[in-house]
DNA sequence: AATATAATCAACCGCACTGAC
DNA sequence: AGTCAGTGCGGTTGATTATAT
């Protein structure tokens, strides 16, 4: 189509608005609606395009306009909401009332994506960043060991673990070490077996009896299984699995994941996470269990979308 | 205090979409 | 069905402000 003409008349004002043009629209608009913004500029005696001034009445000047510092609540909202639009900025704004399409872009170009970077997370994908280098700095958040391949149980501590960001990396980790067989960048030594992935991250030689010998984890050889995925049953440690993605506080200063593998496969069918004074233990309480052929992993990335408890949200999305 | 660099965000540009004719 | 005006949207720019050196 042909463009607007306005946009190459140069004989129009551009840049800053004053605050005596603010007023003019301001008044025109509160006394006669903006009505056609082509017309607008002339009849509110403005000399600005029509587009101009739709930009600075959406963006700036509209009376319901929120002003000020984005809420943990809001910025919690647009991950979420740009994790399944993208950057669909008008619609995810259409969920935060008084927020404008464009100061939610800038919010996200200039603090959300740095944020994610910053945990590891792909702003782009929400998923875990694959860059090799960041996960073997990743590494080093982690010590403790391989432990006990016999009953095929593989124990992670992590240092304090009160840092929300380490124990987000450490989810995305797992995941990228779940989902990769042969983890990029590292030597695998010859033969018919795969190292186990998180030994190779950790640079370690498997046994061969983990490959070989090992009887398959089975579920029913496992402790009971928690009913609901991601719910932690002691309030007093950790709200939920939930809540800890979204930002609540774990109080215990170290974790233990427990992940039982499939030793074929390498995919993990349950997790648990521990305090490490229970590290001894694999028992059922104060833990995260999951059973499931997919990765689990997968599935806490997957709850982000579900946290979303608005209607009109979902019906947004499957338009 | 002066300067350099980084961060912020209002505003612009141009393409896409919609609806009237 | 094609054309066009009006409007919306997302990417980008660049002036301003904040922070670091």
């Amino acid at each position: 189509m042909v463009r607007s003409p306005c946009c190459f008349d140069s004989s129009l004002k551009k840049g800053p608005w004053t605050p005596e043009e603010d007023e003019k629209l301001v008044d025109y608009i509160n006394r006669n609606g903006h009505g056609s913004w082509r017309t607008l500029p002339k009849l509110a005696g403005l000399n600005r395009c029509g587009k101009s001034c739709r930009l600075r009445w959406t963006n700036y000047l509209r009376p319901d306009i929120k002003r000020g510092k984005f809420s943990e609540e809001e910025e919690r909202l647009i991950v979420n909401l740009h994790s399944v639009l993208g950057n669909k900025w008008s619609r995810i704004a259409t969920h935060l009332p008084g927020r404008t399409d464009n100061e939610i872009k800038n919010f996200w170009n200039t603090h959300m994506r740095k944020k994610l970077l910053q945990m590891g997370i792909d702003p782009n994908t929400h998923k875990p960043r694959a860059d090799l280098n960041h996960l073997l700095n990743l590494s080093a958040l982690l010590f403790g060991n391989l432990t006990s391949p016999w009953n095929n149980i593989v124990k992670l501590q992590l240092a304090d673990a009160t840092h929300l960001t380490n124990i987000r990396l450490l989810h995305n980790l797992l995941q990228q070490i779940m989902n990769t067989s042969t983890f990029p960048g590292v030597t695998v030594s010859a033969g018919t077996q795969n190292l186990y992935p998180l030994e190779q991250l950790l640079n370690k030689t498997a046994t061969t009896s983990l490959y070989t010998n090992e009887p398959f984890a089975r579920s029913e050889d496992l402790p009971s299984q928690a009913p609901t995925i991601g719910v932690i049953d002691n309030a007093n440690l950790w709200a939920s699995l939930e809540g800890e993605l979204l930002g609540l506080n774990m109080e215990n200063n170290n974790l233990i994941m427990n992940s039982c593998c499939d030793i074929q496969t390498g995919n993990p069918l349950r997790h648990q996470l521990v305090p490490a004074s229970n590290s001894s233990s694999t028992g059922t309480s104060m833990v995260n269990q999951m059973e499931s052929n997919a990765n689990p992993l997968n599935d806490v990335v997957d709850s982000w979308d579900k946290l979303i408890d608005d209607d009109s949200f979902w019906k947004d999305i499957q338009e």
